[in-house]
Parts: C-alpha cells; sequence; structure tokens
DNA sequence: GAAGGGTTGTAGCT
DNA sequence: AGCTACAACCCTTC
C-alpha cells in the first residue's frame, strides 16, 4: 500500500489541480455513513473492506456501478455480449450480484446497484448519503488504477476518509516489488523466495459476519435491483448454449468445500498430470471464475488447502500443487502490476519483440472453431459455449495461434480469450498468452504442443471432440484427431465429408511448425543483436525477410516437382 | 563465462 | 508409467 501510494502522488496532486470547488454537503444530521464499492470482492466472508464499512457507522450504503461501457450489448461483437465481455461472463457476473444481495439482505443489508460512469454515480452517492467513509477493494489493475486516482482525489477533497485494503491476492505486489528493489520477480522460484509465507496464514480470517448496518434513506438516487439480461438488453438464450457454471459466493464456498472434501485428491493435486479432455468432470476445481470476481477469497482458499495439508502425510509442492496454483496468480498480479503495458508488446520491456503476422483469416478461423484441427477446433467450441477450458486445453489452442503453427499476434488471441472466458483475468490471460507465445517468462520455442497427438494421449477415442463438435461424432477414432486422412468411403459413413461438413486443415503442422521455430530462432537473435530495443521498422524488415525467404522456398520446390 | 534450472513437448523405447 | 534422445531456448546464480 504504501508503495502504491507514493507511486500515485504526483497524479495526485495534477488531478488535485483540475478540480472544481469543493462539492457542497447537505447538512444532514447524521452519525458516520459509510459506502462500501463493489467491484471484484463479490462476497461477504474475508472482505476487510466491508468489514471495515460496517463497524462503527450508523448507515452503510452497499453499492455496485453497472458500466454501460462494460455492459451494453454490442451487436457487432463476433459472439453474443458487450464490446468487452461475453454473455456467458455478463451473467456470471449478474449471478454473483443476485447472490450477493441476498447476503447482504441475510446481514440485515441489501445491494444498491446503478447505471453509468462509476465515478460519477459514485460521487453523486458520496453527496447525497453524506458518506464519512469510502470502502473498496484494491484493485492493481490499470482501468482501477486510473480510476481509483479519481476516486481517492476526490474524496480527500471533500474530507472523506478511504479504505481501501489489498485483499484479492495473497500477497500486496506491491510489497514485492519493493523488497526486489522496485521490479518485480520475472521467474516463480525468485517471486516464491521474495513472498514467504503470507503473514496472515496461521491466523484466523474475518469469515463470520453476523450482522451489518443498516442501509440509511436513499434519498433522490435512482436505484434499481440487480438486472436481467433480458433487462438489460440481451435476447434470450437457450441454457444449453450457456455455461454450466452458476456464478456466486455461495456457489463458490459449495464449490470449494467438495474439492477440499477429497483430500486425497487435494494432496496429490498436480497441475500438468491433469486431463484436458475431461469435461463431464473437470481435472481442475474451477475455482478460478470465483477468484476472478472475488466471489471466493484467495487467502480462505489458501488456508482451506494448508488445512488439508497439515492433515495428510505427503502432498505436492508449489509449483504444481494447488497451493502453487493461487501462488502462480499472485506471481502474475506482481509482474503485471510492475510492469509498464504489460498488456501489449510495444513498450513492454519484458515482452519479446517478434514479426508476428497480421492475418486475419487465420486469427477468424482459429476463433470460429474451423481450423480443422478437431482438438484445437473442440477446444474453441467449449471456450465459446463454457466460457472454461482446462488450463492445458488453453496452452493448446493457444501454442497454435503463435509460435506453434498460425504466427498470428498473441494479442488476437489475448483478447478472444479476455471477452469469452469467464475467469478472464487481466493479469493471468496476459502472463499467460506472453508465456505461450514465448514472448516472455518461457523460451523454449521448440517445444510445441501437437493439435493431432497431445490430445490424443488423454482422450484416444476422441470423445471430447465428439461432445464439443458433434459432426464428426462418427468419425472412426482412427481419423477423428486428423479427418482428412480418412478415405472417402469412411467419410461417406461418418456423414462429415471433410472440405465440406468439417473444413481441411488450414495449414500442415509439419512445415507450419518448422517454420514457426526458424521464425522464433531469427527473431530472437535480433532481440539479442538489438538488446531488446527492436523497431517497429526492424520487425517489418525481418517480417519482409520471411515472406522473401517463403515464396523462395515454395519457388524451388515448384522447381524441383518440375524436374 | 559456465552451470543449473525452468509448472505441463514429442517420439520412441521399455 | 518412466526413461531417453531430440535440439536447445532463456534467466539466474555462482
Amino acid at each position: 500500500m504504501r508503495f502504491s501510494l507514493s507511486l500515485s502522488s504526483p497524479h495526485c496532486f495534477l488531478r488535485f489541480s483540475t478540480l472544481s470547488p469543493l462539492p457542497h454537503y447537505p447538512s444532514m444530521a447524521s452519525g458516520s455513513n459509510s459506502l462500501i464499492w463493489f467491484r471484484k470482492g463479490l462476497r461477504i466472508h474475508d472482505n476487510p473492506a466491508l468489514e471495515y464499512a460496517s463497524n462503527g457507522s450508523t448507515y452503510l450504503y452497499p453499492v455496485f456501478v453497472i458500466d454501460p461501457h462494460y455492459m451494453e450489448p454490442d451487436p457487432n461483437a463476433f459472439s453474443p455480449g458487450s464490446t468487452r465481455a461475453g454473455l456467458n461472463r455478463i451473467r456470471f457476473l449478474l449471478e454473483s450480484l443476485v447472490d450477493l444481495d441476498s447476503s447482504l439482505q441475510k446481514l440485515g443489508s441489501r445491494l444498491l446497484v446503478f447505471k453509468g460512469e462509476p465515478s460519477e454515480v459514485l460521487f453523486r452517492c458520496l453527496k447525497e448519503w453524506d458518506i464519512k467513509k469510502l470502502c473498496f477493494e484494491y484493485d492493481t489493475e490499470p482501468y482501477y488504477q486510473a480510476l481509483d486516482i479519481k476516486v481517492k482525489n476526490y474524496a480527500s477533497a471533500a474530507g472523506i476518509e478511504v479504505f481501501s485494503p489489498v485483499s484479492h491476492t495473497l500477497f500486496n505486489p506491491a510489497d514485492i516489488i519493493q523488497k526486489n528493489g522496485g521490479r518485480p520477480p520475472l521467474t516463480y522460484q525468485s517471486f516464491m523466495k521474495l513472498a514467504g509465507q503470507p503473514s496472515w496464514a496461521s491466523s484466523p480470517l474475518s469469515t463470520n459476519i453476523s450482522g451489518l448496518s443498516p442501509v440509511g434513506n436513499v434519498g433522490n438516487c435512482e436505484i434499481s435491483k440487480v438486472p436481467t439480461l433480458q433487462e438489460l438488453g440481451y435476447e434470450d438464450i437457450g441454457q444449453d448454449e450457456l455455461t454450466p457454471f452458476r456464478g456466486g459466493e455461495s456457489e463458490a464456498l459449495k464449490r470449494l468445500d467438495g474439492a477440499m472434501k477429497d483430500k486425497e485428491w487435494v494432496a496429490k493435486f498436480e497441475k500438468p498430470k491433469g486431463d484436458p479432455s475431461a469435461f463431464q468432470k473437470p481435472a481442475t476445481t474451477v475455482l478460478s471464475p470465483y477468484l476472478k470476481f472475488g466471489c471466493l477469497s484467495s487467502r480462505y482458499f489458501y488456508q482451506c488447502i494448508q488445512d488439508v495439508q497439515k492433515n495428510v502425510k505427503k502432498h505436492t509442492l508449489p509449483p504444481v500443487s494447488l497451493l502453487g496454483q493461487l501462488l502462480w496468480r499472485d506471481f502474475f498480479y506482481t509482474v503485471a502490476f510492475g510492469t509498464p503495458n504489460f498488456d501489449q508488446m510495444k513498450g513492454n520491456r519484458i515482452c519479446k519483440q517478434i514479426p508476428w503476422n497480421v492475418d486475419d483469416g487465420l486469427l477468424a478461423a482459429w476463433r470460429d472453431a474451423r481450423t480443422g484441427f478437431p482438438w484445437i477446433d473442440a477446444i474453441m467450441v467449449q471456450l465459446q459455449k463454457w466460457g472454461w477450458m482446462h488450463h492445458l486445453a488453453r496452452h493448446c489452442v493457444a501454442c497454435f495461434l503463435t509460435r506453434g503453427d498460425l504466427f498470428v499476434h498473441w494479442e488476437k488471441g489475448r483478447d478472444v480469450f479476455e471477452r469469452l472466458l469467464i475467469d478472464s483475468d487481466w493479469a493471468i490471460n496476459n502472463g499467460n498468452w506472453l508465456w505461450l507465445s514465448c514472448s516472455s517468462f518461457f523460451y523454449q520455442y521448440n517445444r510445441i504442443y501437437s493439435p493431432i497427438s497431445f490430445g490424443k494421449k488423454y482422450d484416444p477415442n476422441g470423445d471430447y471432440i465428439r461432445h464439443f463438435l458433434p459432426i464428426l461424432k462418427d468419425m472412426p477414432k482412427e481419423y477423428i484427431y486428423e479427418p482428412w486422412t480418412a478415405p472417402l468411403s469412411i467419410q461417406n459413413k461418418a456423414k462429415c465429408i471433410i472440405g465440406k461438413d468439417y473444413p481441411k486443415p488450414v495449414i500442415s503442422h509439419d512445415i507450419a511448425s518448422k517454420e514457426c521455430k526458424r521464425m522464433l530462432a531469427e527473431a530472437y537473435e535480433l532481440n539479442k543483436k538489438l538488446n531488446g530495443s527492436v523497431s517497429e521498422e526492424d520487425l517489418k524488415i525481418s517480417r519482409r525477410k520471411f515472406e522473401e525467404d517463403q515464396s523462395q522456398e515454395s519457388n524451388s520446390k515448384r522447381l524441383k516437382n518440375k524436374s
């Protein structure tokens, strides 16, 4: 906290001088009114901002603001939803809000929902209700960093106390960066050394609140209930088309409980050994969407895992253990917070500069599950329908799009994931795309996931493919990962003609992956030579060079074929 | 400068 | 299920 405040102070002064005269506050006779502003942290348990807001206040106003920029339907988007979020995640959020409202009501309170630009709405509320204490969970994302400076400046000018605790992550990213001399650690091991045990690891978290201060008079503020999808302007889509995962804290705790009951499973958890093709019963906890919205406290989750581990003889360790997964989350939050332009290649000091293709055709084929590789396409269908896939499945499609086969820019794939995943998290999503594209953290670009054999290893019968790509459901298992190799008689029998009912592969994996390796090798060399300061012009030149090489190669092949 | 390590590659062998 | 070769990257640490 201290570190981040000192970071933001220059902006503070700038913003301060541009503020209009101090707002006038009505001289309402009141004790002390507090406002808890929910953004993430959509929970009651282990919610320090909520607890602090309620303590000693006469009235407590729990507020959530629906931001039209995030929630308004966008008919031009490539899938149902808003500009930024697919329908699955919007629905997950609404369900989480309904659950939060009902939990608040059990504690004698309720959720006050507004629509509009968050800071404008908030300023109106602060004035109208004569708020003395404003509480909200600290957020490290650039969007909230900018918004929160605005809000904090307004509050301090108006003499309102602001309480903004770090409770979304296990550690405060700013502390870890400070410990490391101002730069974030770039490896998991160095992160672990710096982080150590969380300060609260063995002290009880506040998971039981018996009651909250009542909601005061809301005055002239226009408050609505949690809207339905239809009220937000979305069409009614069949349940079958939507994610099987329900949002909300209650659901999160139920799911957590279910996972923790199987002590052996928790103790033996090894992430890389999970089966990405398991969909009836996923190989992981599927708690990520709940962590994303803060329906589940990562600290509470941490303590639950710790409890299980204490009571077994042997358990796995980070990075592969279940606890290790939570630490990965904090790792990415820390690097993301301490790296300017973390979500792009340009101006990102930890990101290799690579001359990615600009090929919207290949991107669209990948996005719309038309690559012709059933393993890849099935995963993309699961993404569209469920908004969730196993971690290793994400690896396969991310590798395929970028360094493995299509050589499309990781930012394009990132955008698709960010929109469609119900657990899409700014720091983690960008971190993993940097990882998978060999742009940062991970550099062994020879290790390419095969779009054919990787899935086969887990699911030789192709049940996962048959489920998400029913057009291939009668394809014999000998051909289901490479249906273009099936004889026409087999294709006929399976009622799936390749090139007509299901596409032919967009590339040859053998050729494309070799080409990708070569391009990465050259790009790395250039990055080394220019010591990280690769310009747009350098990238253009190498892109052109690759294209020339490619056409020369195909020319020589043509010549060879002729002779 | 060299050595060691890096959450999760593939193919082929036992 | 576990070894090996394959080809070989980067970053951290010494």
